[in-house]
DNA sequence: TGTACATCAGTGAACGCGCGTTCACTGATGTAC
DNA sequence: TGTACATCAGTGAACGCGCGTTCACTGATGTAC
């Protein structure tokens, strides 16, 4: 797995910049964002410190992509999770169906990888993401505008219901990742949040 | 400021205890948690590294401490802004605006403090914080009984409220104290998150 | 098809650094008589 | 009031460690002829 297809020699490593993201990841994964670090990736990828930076400018910009990677990661978990919904008759329970299921995916992503959670949205201090042009927050917005077309919410707050879904989701997911609450109460909060989340943006 | 009432020689501190957390709560605020160690607290108070072992075990829990000042710190700034709420006639209204200044309050702590913000949750390993004893946490609920007498509170998720709630404004913090909204678009942000919490509350 | 050579992804040793923690010690404080 | 002494909060030097990064180098690869 850390050491993807070789030609021959033990010399080039192949993929070493790949390679190296996967072991970052997993790193991150087992034992926190600060046990990130040149040296234990280069352990992880059977290669020297140096080679890395042959790839990476320094361990801030590694760090960046796996971030990025991990977003996308996040992203592409939601989206799975919202396609396993079965589109049936009752058009409006299978987009808020829809809905709750990119939001338990979030929710869940967090509880299953804490660590990588963590790491998604620290910041690379020079690019403050101020516009998401995430994986994540498209299918949030696809989201709500299915749930608009088929007359769930409420077109006064149209404008207000993406900071609002993924303010409540997020929040929870982040008390989930430093289990700030505890495992056994993580479910029925799940349901508050989601059930919450559509009483603010239906019609009254 | 960091060298309290000395008595005579310099040989004794004095009060090293408060004056180490203060100087770790202000290393933290301006440079971040990674910046957080014994040597550099130790700089700031005057004071070798090892003196620090006299009142404190270890670097974990000096952190842990100063966690649980600042969360402490937090609650009195939510005290605070609430307390600046003049009761009016109309009751609903006053519950409602001390409701909104404790989640005001509450991100723009992280606004304004936005390392502190993050230390404060940082997990102490050994205590999960199952339920919060924190003082944030009681003026929350207080403040939603206060909705609820007022008849604002809709009995039937009386339960959930305060999950709904925090979540909410938590999540909308996080983002903020970590600049993933942009400065200009957080007052928006905010008045939405609010709107929208008390569209989940209110009855329907 | 075979050879010379530029390219470039690796090595390995070294750099300086700052870290948390321990230890034998020392100097000031406060208490008992 | 003065002195002996236990207590305890400090010192300062040392420990071992792991870190990110640089540098001159080397070995494999692939391309031009």
């Amino acid at each position: 797995m850390l050491t993807p297809t070789r030609k021959g020699s033990d010399y080039h490593h192949g993929d070493l910049r790949h390679s190296a993201i996967s072991a970052a990841r997993n790193l991150v994964n087992k034992d926190g964002i600060s046990s990130l670090g040149i040296r234990r990736i280069a352990d992880l990828s059977g290669v020297s410190p140096a080679a890395l930076y042959r790839h990476f400018e320094n361990l801030e910009q590694l760090r960046a992509e796996l971030a990025a990677q991990v977003r996308q990661e996040l992203g592409e978990f939601m989206q799975h999770r919202r396609n396993r919904i079965k589109p049936s008759a009752n058009r409006k329970r299978t987009a808020i169906l829809k809905f709750e299921a990119l939001g338990e995916a979030y929710v869940d992503f967090a509880r299953l990888h804490p660590r990588l959670f963590e790491i998604a949205f620290i910041q690379s201090n020079e690019k403050p993401i101020s516009e998401f042009s995430d994986l994540a927050w498209d299918l949030l917005k696809e989201s709500l505008t299915e749930l608009t077309a088929v007359g769930f919410l409420d077109r006064k707050i149209l404008e207000s219901a993406p900071m609002i879904a993924w303010s409540s989701v997020h929040g929870l997911a982040v008390l989930v990742a430093q289990k700030a609450i505890a495992v056994r109460d993580q479910d029925g909060a799940l349901r508050q949040i989601l059930d919450g989340v559509q009483r603010a943006l239906s019609y009254k």
